[in-house]
DNA sequence: CCTGCACCTGACAACGTTGTCCAGGCCCTA
DNA sequence: TAGGGCCTGGACAACGTTGTCAGGTGCAGG
């Protein structure tokens, strides 16, 4: 009798199951479940009078429980750096696009650039069993992921590379497009480029620094060590780079900004600097284009659908080897780029 | 003999459980539990030989599992209306870190302002057993929610009050604040002032339509319909709405942008004017400091850490009656709003 | 009237974990 | 040496669902 009641109440924090469904519609366990997931088999009349009992019961279905029954959860994880970054955003939502095309929810955490978070992260979402794992590396091995891999969970690296594993990976060409900007700034005059990045661990900070001096070896320029500066992208840092290469005593002439956060500074900075220097930044921003800011513009919602395609075609059952897919970034001249040189 | 090839083996597919770590360690199925679980009462000697046998086989605790038994997910919900929207990732990223301090993981959805789209996120999310619900309303009835919160799913609303139902709610202060920057734009002589705003069944859209006619009745000023435009904030939508303003037979002088969409199609229109007009924009928008675009800034970041906050003390056992928290957004003054009147 | 068949329906086990409870062994004390 | 308490470890049920399989009903055909 209390057991009767504890079941059909709707006391607070009590779930009616698919038991108290069946006993309430005077029918078996197994045809709640039938009603409930659109199995055939069921006459009219008692589909009609589960559907009710469903109702006045206010039932959901337990997907946990489901989950552990059937073996797959129809959730991925992502884990990314910064969700406020909004270069994240975009790739962020496209993800989450594909994965609610195939029915599946999205799990996402912030590595806040942190090796060891990320891999907490992504360990606990395979705890969580998530069917898939879209991974854009903070850390540079990602061999804590073998096992996982091996035990059916299908993971795709993006806008970096994995370390150490042989894992499917999505990227833009961070080498290419910095090569691309930096001659850029080189075909209109410039011989003394700055180039400032994200911390030398970052894959794409070195590639997009590659990319800088295979651009003025290019030109048959040289490079000044003083020119180059890798490390944190919080504004002090970035804002005192920039004044260092600006007024050093081999004062460049344009800078390459190796990301989004770093042009938004730069931008600040130079604003407040007399003489005119040429710009361009990897990734584009919102409001650039009123700016006038030349930027090497990488589509994050494409890297974003890219790989969670290619993600859901493995959960499909697709079985290639890992392949590693590059997306192209295109240059978009609008002023900062194309300003001339002015010797100090 | 089959049977235990398959519960050792690492072939794909297949996870070891805790009865094959046990198995392997020769100890009973709880003992691994409890040292997977850092329970006392194990000998150290034990628990090595389980541990060791964990590591040989790459165990992982099955959450799913984990999360049937013990009645709780640790893990919260988000609905949102699109991760790509820069005001929505901070306020994303707020939830997130609340939620990781207290152990939890963030699950997160985008309802792309489509009401049907919004419940069917949310009832999913309830599906999986979110041990709590954060949502930014797309639509204005939230009484499906109600057999959710009574069998004990923590729900708080943010950004938009909740529909019908009654639950917490976070916002900002859309009315004062709208009222505050319409008020700068006629304290620098301003006469008529248009507004741009969302769509009308969005409550915060006309909240900032509301404080927009209070500060025009404080002033003693008469409202022309034409100065008014609300619905959606695709670009095409804004550009004719300013465009008609600006250039119709009675032209305003002075813009006030509903949110931060609407900003930013707003300044690059004016952009293309000759005419100074000035403008004042609901919403901070990175850059804006660059531009001179004067805003009524409110912290989505402090919207999120809120809601998230008085989400996990009601999971803590918390019980008070449902608040409304309504926070202050401020006046960043630019220059845009500071523009004089220049008639046509 | 019986057989065969199609169609519904429900009993039961299983998914992998945790909570409960009890058994056995050890040490200490009387 | 016997008795009692403590510590360790394991057997078992339960969480809520789904897959398997067998039983039951009704109807048509022989």
């Amino acid at each position: 009798m209390a057991d009767n009641a504890r079941r059909t109440d709707h006391r607070y924090g009590i779930r009616p199951t698919m038991k108290d469904v069946a006993a309430r519609a005077g029918v078996g366990l197994k045809t709640v479940s039938r009603v409930v997931n659109g199995e055939p088999g069921v006459t009219p009349d008692t589909e009609r009078r589960v559907q009710e009992a469903i109702e006045a019961l206010g039932f959901r279905r337990n997907d946990s429980a489901r989950v552990l029954r059937k073996g797959r959860t129809a959730s991925i994880g992502l884990v990314l750096e910064d969700l406020a970054d909004p270069f994240y955003g975009p790739l962020s939502r496209a993800v989450e696009e594909v994965a609610r095309a195939h029915g599946a929810l999205l799990i996402n955490g912030s590595s806040a650039e942190d090796p060891d978070r990320e891999q907490e992260l992504a360990l606990a979402l395979c705890a969580r069993r998530v069917d898939g794992l879209i991974v854009i590396p903070a850390g540079t091995d990602h061999r804590y992921l073998e096992p996982e891999i091996k035990a059916g969970i299908a993971t795709v690296f993006v806008d970096r590379p994995a370390g150490r594993i042989d894992a499917d990976v999505v990227l833009s060409d961070s080498f290419g497009g910095a090569r691309e900007g930096v001659a850029h700034l080189v075909a209109h005059g410039h011989r003394r480029i700055g180039f400032i990045g994200d911390q030398p661990r970052i894959h794409t900070a070195t590639e997009r620094l590659r990319g800088y001096h295979a651009a003025m070896e290019d030109a048959g320029l040289p490079v000044d060590p003083a020119w180059m500066s890798l490390g944190p992208t919080a504004p002090e840092r970035v804002r005192d780079a920039v004044t260092a290469m600006v007024t050093g005593p081999q004062p460049v002439t344009a800078l390459f900004a190796g990301n989004n956060r770093v042009t938004v500074t730069a931008v600040r900075t130079l604003a407040g600097h007399q003489r005119p220097v040429a710009l361009v930044g990897f990734d584009d921003i919102e409001l650039a284009d009123l700016l006038g800011i030349t930027v090497i513009a990488q589509d994050a919602a494409a890297l974003g659908r890219t790989a969670a395609e290619r993600l859901f075609r493995r959960l499909d059952g697709f079985d290639d080897a890992p392949a590693r897919v590059e997306l192209t970034p295109v240059l978009i001249a609008r002023g900062s780029g194309e300003i001339p040189p002015h010797d100090a």
